[in-house]
RNA sequence: GGAGAGGUGGCAGAGUGGCCGAAUGCACCGCCUUGCUAAGGCGACGUACCUUCACGGGUACCGGGGGUUCGAAUCCCCCCCUCUCCGCCA
């Protein structure tokens, strides 16, 4: 969330990041948070004094007599009881105002482009020659379902829409794209995690999923559970409630994860092949560091060249584009997306999603370090993909595909693969 | 799933109704003393909010929430977490 502060001295850029997002119930949330706010504002000196009055009248009782102690304990239940009223006040004014200020979005940084949604996303750079095929190019699910590898009829039938099942050599591959993807950021200095797949609200809330992902979040009702979509959720919480220690900054970790999103809303979208589904797996970055914005800009761009790195080594031409106001999510304050070339799709089409927050999703989740000097800050956090299967198979599949239908390994997954240079039979 | 024990400041650990935002030890920081693998002395040392130009003052917080009471870290209820034993189990 953002600071009460920015609130009341700047409401107005409160106001407009919020439109500039396309969000502009959110907008106003900002108007009820300032009101509730005042209310509390005003309350509080109030409260204050009569608790003060409250705590050292209790002192003086000892030393009454028995006539005084009656008239003294019948003053001091009249204020119990007007405070009592006040401090309900106080609390429902709390719980109103924590509810506003959680709804008021990021404010995106001036870099974000305007714009409703990612077809006005603009692009950064292009990286890599998109090869000219010199016969019919397949899509994925094809050389898929020929070569055995994927079945979605099964899947489908026993599991619903939207769901898949690899088979052979192609769960090989996805395991050696997301090995290589770890093994690459614990070089980089990345500790790897395996994290919880199911967790409690106030991750959700805490990493800014909440409230507003409700739908898209499969749960689990009767533990009051949440499957996450992403392993930023338990990884960004795992130090919430903290305060660190400066000399422990940044925190560099690397989780591969299942990850379970209900796309609810995205009927007849996308709804061929691999791109998307239900449940996939992620090897995710997150980083935590101090408050600091050219630190937060800093590991903004390496996290970025960490996953380009990825697709470099595998071979596929992908363009990095920096995400509008209308396609970014509540907690960003500016987000890159990978997109990696798609021949079925004939686009870029995203793969990574690079965000950096600020100290907003530290503030919801409470997660601060102690600097040199001073009192404790909010730390800032970020996180971006490094790979995730099964979309990152599209473009290994697709790219790399021979025309009999074999799929070239990139020498850099060969080892993965016990240096297998291709997969499949000709089938074409 | 059943039975029991416990959650207090960076850590350890005392505190069972007012004298407690909280002893003591360790760690950390500042000053001083003495010097051989470091010791001793003194001081400071939680977080948030309100207020003050400042010094300072006030309020809240002892896992979370609710209750009893003039007054709760302390008593009662619910929840969460940790540990031990039993059961079950990949």
């Amino acid at each position: 969330m953002l600071d009460i502060k920015v609130l009341r001295e700047n409401p107005d850029a409160a106001r407009s990041g919020a439109i500039k997002k396309h969000m502009p119930d959110r907008a106003e949330a900002v108007d009820r948070a300032l009101a509730f706010d005042a209310e509390l504002r005003a309350l509080i000196p109030r409260l204050d004094a009569m608790r003060s009055e409250q705590k050292a009248g209790g002192k003086v009782l000892g030393k009454l007599n028995p006539e005084e102690r009656v008239v003294f304990l019948a003053k001091q239940k009249q204020l119990k009881a007007e405070l009592s009223v006040l401090e309900g006040e106080e609390k429902l004014l709390k719980e109103k105002l924590a509810e506003q200020l959680g709804l008021v979005p990021n404010i995106p940084d001036p870099e974000v482009p305007d714009g409703k949604d990612d077809s006005q996303n603009t692009e950064v750079r292009r990286v890599g020659e998109v090869r000219v095929f010199d016969f019919p190019v397949r899509a994925h699910y094809d050389i898929g379902e020929a070569q055995g590898w994927i079945d979605f009829a099964r899947a489908a039938d026993m599991a619903g829409s939207r769901n898949y099942m690899l088979f052979g050599d192609l769960v090989l591959l996805q395991d050696a794209i997301l090995r290589f993807a770890v093994d690459l950021l614990v070089e980089r200095g990345f500790v790897p995690i395996d994290p919880p797949l199911l967790v409690r609200d106030a991750a959700m809330f805490g990493t800014g999923f909440f409230p507003g992902g409700e739908e898209q979040t499969y749960r689990c009702e009767k533990d009051g559970l949440n499957l996450i979509g992403t392993s930023e959720v338990p990884v960004t919480s795992l130090h919430a409630g903290e305060i660190l220690a400066e000399k422990d900054l940044p925190k560099k970790y690397v989780a591969r994860s299942a990850c379970f999103r209900r796309e609810a809303g995205t009927y007849g979208k996308d709804t061929r092949g691999l791109y998307r589904v239900h449940q996939f797996h992620k090897v995710e970055q997150v980083i935590v560091d101090i408050n600091d914005k050219e630190r937060s800009l800093e590991h903004h761009e390496s996290i970025v060249q960490n996953a380009e790195d990825l697709l470099q080594a595998c071979d596929l031409p992908y363009r990095v584009v920096n995400v509008c106001g209308g396609d970014l999510g509540v907690p960003q304050a500016m987000k890159y997306d990978i997109e990696t070339w798609m021949p079925s799709r004939e686009s870029f089409s995203e793969t990574h999603s690079a965000s950096r927050f600020y100290d907003y999703q530290a503030r919801r989740l409470n997660l601060r370090y102690r600097p040199e000097k001073g009192k404790p800050l909010f730390c800032h956090t970020l996180n971006n993909t490094v790979a995730a299967s099964p979309r990152i198979l599209i473009p290994l599949l697709e790219n790399h595909q021979n025309a009999d239908g074999t799929v070239n390994v990139p020498e850099r997954l060969r080892p993965f693969l016990g240096g297998r240079e291709v997969l499949g039979k000709p089938v074409f």
